[in-house]
DNA sequence: ATAGCCTTGATA
DNA sequence: TATCAAGGCTAT
């Protein structure tokens, strides 16, 4: 049978898509033009209920889907530990938002501030950003204040992930390393939000949206509400009256973070040129990489390390979650050992849509593509450390991985028809494929010794998923362009590769 | 929501 | 017929 029910990722993404039930009840979340006294603690299990909102809400359709934690502030089902407290520096989310894009004639990435100033910094823009704590670049997880400073490391490691800023769409791209260094500045702009952003638009601000008064340098009308709205940003000309908590972010402001980055913008572009695609963790940076020399890599260079052969404190359990700095190493789960998860390092049950993973990851993969759920990062860095204990931590970077060690999202079927096995064209986008021909494996290795490395040999290794190979580039197709053709004949390279070892 | 265990069904 | 990677079920 030719299973043609896929769930194609250019699909999952678009706004029209995110319509389930999960996401429904983010308006709780995202409240732009109404003034909103409730408080994110005042949400109720009710609200998060799945059944709610599916067909009987009397409530409009979001214009765009916002991605939230399913797990509404407050409630733990699973004995996960207290969330982080609630975030006071959306600025600095928005900073790091605008400082990976890239400039398209210099290739650097810009910067967000012009060195004349905060100019074009408009705290009402930050209204949807989530409010998670971030990490500090130089280690644990801190809540940053507008006067915070630090002397940070070069470079900073990544840009907030959970931002929205300049994405006509969320998918699941999104969670893509090559995400974070390919965003397209004509979608990313570095001193303003995408005015196409169904949120960001004219639609919701009268088209004075990026209008300051005067030549103000004040930036902070006063800090946004607890669902992550301003209260004061829905009436016309007098929005952006600074309130009595504005700030200054001119040269010489209290930013001083903001100011770091400004006078040491040339530094930071180089760092995060296309030159940098090792996956080596500056030591100045570990508390950021923990997990995820995800962020970093680059999936067009596989970096075929095999550590798991060699290592033999695989599954070193590390309850330091809340430490990362010093946890680095342990984090560092091989990723195509057969006898372990590759996202988490959990015992691998087998091969699941493409990987090995462990029973938890295979299903999670499952349940978000099928109901295709979107996440933001509880850490708000996307670094979120991946074991078995802290998996379910964080959905977002544990969906994340699962896309970055090449899970296949097209093999979650969509007609959830059980058994058999999937085609060929679903088939070749898998990193590893069985060898079906068990001859091949008995000649590699006469002796019947079942070792890792001989397991793995019965493996053949291809070439990474192409599903996020194309980097996100000036063309517009920057989201997901690349189609999924069933028809597509087994013709590449890794497929010859494939039948040349067999034959 | 998670994850362990179960059922299914196209291939080899 | 055995495999084994899909989805299903359900206690927690
Ligand atoms: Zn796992
Ligand atoms: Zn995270």
């Amino acid at each position: 049978m030719n299973r043609n029910f896929h769930h194609p990722p250019h699909e999952l993404g678009h706004a029209i898509n995110f319509r389930s039930p999960v996401i429904a009840h983010s308006s709780q979340a995202v409240k732009l033009e109404e003034e909103d006294t409730s408080s994110a603690a005042s949400l109720s299990t009710d609200d998060f209920s799945p059944m709610k909102n599916d067909s009987a809400s009397p409530s409009p359709p979001l214009a765009h889907p916002t991605a939230i934690r399913p797990v509404p502030a407050g409630i733990h089902p699973f004995g996960w530990p207290a969330p982080p407290p609630p975030e006071v520096l959306n600025l600095y989310h928005y900073y790091l938002s605008q400082w990976a894009c890239r400039d398209a004639a210099t290739g650097h990435l810009q910067r967000s501030l012009s060195t004349s100033g905060a100019d074009h910094l408009d705290p009402s823009l930050f209204v949807h950003l989530p409010k998670h704590p971030i990490f500090h670049p130089l280690g644990g997880p801190q809540l940053l204040t507008r006067s915070a400073s630090f002397s940070a490391p070069n470079p900073l490691l990544v840009p907030h992930p959970g931002s929205y800023f300049g994405h006509t769409s969320l998918d699941h791209s999104f969670h893509h390393p090559s995400y974070f260094h390919e965003a397209p500045t004509s979608l990313l702009r570095p001193h303003k939000p995408n005015e196409n952003h169904p949120i960001v638009n004219a639609k919701h601000h009268n088209g004075s949206f990026y209008k300051r008064p005067g030549s103000s340098t004040e930036i902070s009308p006063n800090q946004p509400d607890e669902d992550g709205s301003w209260s004061n940003t829905s009436t016309g000309s007098a929005r952006s009256t600074p309130t009595s908590r504005s700030i200054k972010a001119s040269a010489n402001s209290t930013l001083s973070w903001i100011n770091y980055y400004v006078n040491n913008s040339a530094a930071t572009s180089r760092s995060l040129s296309d030159t940098n695609t090792d996956n080596r963790i500056p030591e100045s940076r570990e508390s950021l990489a923990s997990s995820s020399s995800s962020l970093e890599s680059s999936p067009t260079h596989p970096s075929r390390k095999k550590s798991w052969e060699s290592s033999s404190t695989l599954a070193k359990d590390d309850h330091l979650g809340s430490n990362p700095s010093t946890s680095t190493a342990t984090f560092n789960f091989p990723d195509e050992n057969p006898l372990l998860c590759a996202i988490c390092g959990d015992k691998s049950s087998g091969l699941h849509y493409g990987c090995f993973t462990c029973e938890g990851c295979k299903g999670f993969f499952k349940r978000t593509v099928q109901n295709k759920r979107v996440y933001t990062c509880v850490s708000g860095n996307g670094g979120c450390p991946m074991t078995k204990e802290l998996r379910n931590r964080c959905q977002f970077c544990r969906f994340q991985k699962c896309l970055q060690q090449g899970l296949v999202i097209q093999a979650v079927r969509e007609d959830r028809m059980p058994g058999g096995r999937n085609g060929s064209a679903i088939y070749n986008l898998y990193k590893l494929k069985y060898r079906k021909s068990k001859k091949f494996l008995v000649h590699q290795n006469p002796s019947t010794e079942i070792s890792p490395e001989n397991l793995n040999s019965s493996f053949v290794e291809l070439e990474k998923p192409k599903l996020f190979k194309t980097p996100l580039s000036e063309n517009k197709s920057n989201i997901m362009e690349v189609k999924t053709d069933d028809s597509r004949l087994p013709t590449n390279q890794s497929e010859k590769e494939l039948i040349e070892i067999e034959n």
